[in-house]
DNA sequence: ATTGAGCGT
């Protein structure tokens, strides 16, 4: 369809002469963020570099025959092998490459490598790539500082996860019990909407919100997963209305593509508990103050 | 925008 005819490695929208002035995100009050909250920033002359690399730009973590690394990335050393240190980077667009990918997180000083996955017959990025940092903590801090926050030079936010399949890391077998939550406002994130729900609800064990694959942008709508049925039910009836961000949620059950484990048929919601539920609107004001707040779980 | 898709040489 749109191919983009061998090009280089560079945003086709963007004017590389003159890079957009730091594409600043609001401080997010939604995370815990840890001490340092890094900047996003493009910065540091490492400008999307336009020559094709056909190999990957890993820096390599020891480097025996290249005395001299570039210069241009933070890159660190691995402190420990025996610990899962890679995050999955998702939504990643066709002009990401592995340079990209290590600008954005050398201010943390901690990338020990970067990859983008590409289609090994035409060369092309599958969207999503690993990176790899010096340790399990700092992989952490770099999860909980830029998940959801902007990436540099784009209008679409960061979708990192912990890489688990294919590296040895113990996958949760356990049945997921998903939850359709739409009416989302244009703002909220998989983790605001994780941290919505797991302030309430302990068994939460992740959240998506379904983006644009093209512009990264929310289609108001998403999903939530639990670890228990019974919380996934009850979160059905109770959390319907509520506020995430500015807007209240519309809360249904979600159609299972892939079936996990011995899940049963999401059974809607009776009249019954539809009258409760709207009972708890009454309530809402109150509540949705809560969620705002830069507390959003722990709280109730 | 109202039921996704996202794990590697």
């Amino acid at each position: 369809m749109m191919q983009p005819g061998a090009t280089g490695g560079v945003p086709p929208q963007m004017d590389q002469s003159a890079p957009p002035p730091q594409q600043q995100q609001p401080p997010q009050p939604w995370m815990m963020m840890p001490a340092q909250a890094p900047p996003l920033m493009w910065n540091q002359q490492a400008a999307p570099p336009p020559q094709q690399q056909q190999q990957q730009t890993q820096v390599p973590s020891q480097a025996p025959q290249m005395a001299q690394a570039p210069a241009q990335y933070a890159v660190a050393q691995p402190q420990s092998h025996d610990e899962i240190r890679t995050l999955w980077i998702g939504d990643l667009q066709y002009w990401m490459e592995e340079s990209y990918l290590l600008n954005c997180f050398s201010q943390t000083g901690e990338v020990v490598s970067a990859k983008v996955i590409r289609n090994k017959q035409s060369g092309q990025s599958e969207n999503y790539g690993f990176v790899e940092f010096a340790s399990r903590a700092a992989a952490e801090r770099a999860l909980q500082t830029y998940n959801g926050n902007l990436m540099p030079s784009v209008e679409q936010s960061f979708r990192l996860n912990w890489a688990s399949l294919g590296s040895g890391e113990r996958r949760d077998d356990t049945p997921d019990y998903t939850i359709f939550v739409g009416d989302l406002a244009s703002d909220v994130t998989d983790y605001m909407l994780q941290e919505t729900f797991r302030g309430h609800f302990t068994s939460v064990k992740g959240a998506k919100v379904v983006t644009d694959r093209m512009t990264g942008r929310s289609k108001g709508y998403g999903f939530v997963r639990f670890g228990d049925e019974s919380e996934q039910l009850r979160a059905m009836n109770e959390m319907n209305g509520m506020f995430c961000s500015t807007r209240p949620m519309r809360i249904g059950p979600a159609t299972t593509k892939k079936n996990v484990g011995t899940q049963q048929p999401q059974q809607q919601y009776s009249k019954e508990q539809d009258a409760k539920r709207l009972s708890h609107l009454r309530g809402l004001e109150l509540i949705s103050a809560e969620m705002r707040s830069p507390l959003v779980h722990g709280l109730v």
